[in-house]
DNA sequence: GTCTATAACCGGATAGAC
DNA sequence: GTCTATCCGGTTATAGAC
């Protein structure tokens, strides 16, 4: 089953095509940004002709879609092995949240676009779209694997809805990571090992068994707001 | 000091044709939607040069920009009203919150764009740019004086982040009726609901001097995140 | 199923005359 | 302040080749 924007690279030439395209792009717009880049000449620059581009993908924008999937692998690849060494809750997510963003550091200037687009309901680049769904649940499986393999215990009510909350806050970090101009990114990796330490201690104190009711409407509240429609 | 944005109408003919501009784009907006509008359609309805719009208007997304003034206006006619007849902080943000929403209303189908365009850092409509800071100023005062003619003591230290944090706050707000696609938004207003108690309750809390050290933590980490730059 | 080449459409934005 | 003409780039359409 194939996503309608994954027009069924069937062949091996068809997905080295795909790739080229997309490897061609993603450096242009890391060079020149989003917007200075024309299609026109992310066809020529890949030596493809521009009809060929909008068969691969069916408008600029999509290419921004396969820069998540593309994100997600590479975060994945370093993360992974990081996490093998660490064995805390606290640990593993500021590896997860730090990695994360150096991955994302050559995008930076180009990330403002992501989130631009990301915040219309109507688009296909939400986050919470459809569209969105493969790269997401990805995401929101890391969180899970954090936390499964982690020492932590939790209960059950709040370890069903941990990771999509943890997910939550990962895009948070990012928004504020997009907006952040300090050196090197300074004030966001601050934020992490502030934030990091902070939901840690939450966890811990909402896995009180004293907190249960308050735990139980904090939880009731959040499962509402996910739901969908009327 | 007028705006780079708002290029000088001193005249009263310019005045005219400006307003007569931004009517006919927000009226066309909120029929047919934002995407669905193009300059040359609102300057045709307006019987008025499609450079003649431009001269008003840098692009389309400067409409957005003057919208937001008036949905700010029009907020600020129907809420002070209302507030003066709530003296209790958690009357007055239901009250604000509630008729925000309302106020908002007619745009809804349109409001995706708005949020589209504010989350990108470079965007002028970003409400945290430098273009957007008379109306972020102007809302974020509402807050104040909503905290300032009420019955609630906060301590000094937090009694000046509150306005802020409480614009942030309806913000969040905002974001998620964008996205709420509930009969007549009643989900919205349930959130609204829940989440000023709990902002009332939270704000009591913080305010008990046993809290002092965590507030000053809290205050701490929120200064700095505002800060720009380095 | 992949791919090319080319022309055309559409709408945001700009230039320059008046 | 206002207009017309033009540019530019995303996108589509066409028609055909491997």
């Amino acid at each position: 089953m194939d996503a309608p924007n994954q027009p069924s690279t069937k062949t091996q030439k068809g997905e080295q095509t795909r790739a080229l395209i997309l490897n061609t792009a993603l450096e242009m717009f890391r060079e020149r940004g989003y917007e200075n880049t024309t299609m026109r000449a992310i066809a020529e620059q890949a030596r493809v002709a521009i009809g060929n581009a909008y068969y691969y993908f069916a408008s600029k924008e999509y290419l921004i879609q396969a820069f998540y999937d593309r994100i997600h692998e590479e975060h994945l690849a370093v993360c992974l092995p990081a996490l093998e060494k660490e064995r805390s809750l606290k640990g593993r997510l500021l590896v997860t949240l730090r990695l994360k963003i150096s991955t994302l550091e050559p995008y930076h200037q180009f990330a403002g676009v992501l989130f631009k687009t990301a915040a219309d309901p109507r688009s296909p680049l939400n986050p919470f779209s459809p569209d969105s769904d493969p790269v997401r649940r990805a995401s929101i499986d890391l969180f899970d694997h954090i936390i499964e393999r982690s020492k932590v215990r939790v209960p059950k009510d709040l370890r069903v809805e941990l990771p999509y909350l943890l997910w939550l806050y990962h895009m948070g970090i990012i928004l504020f990571w997009i907006h952040d101009a300090s050196l090197e990114h300074r004030r966001t990796y601050r934020l992490i090992d502030i934030t990091v330490d902070l939901v840690v201690k939450l966890i811990s104190l909402a896995s009180n068994p004293l907190a249960r009711p308050l735990r139980k409407t904090a939880l009731r509240l959040v499962a509402e707001l996910r739901e969908e429609g009327s």
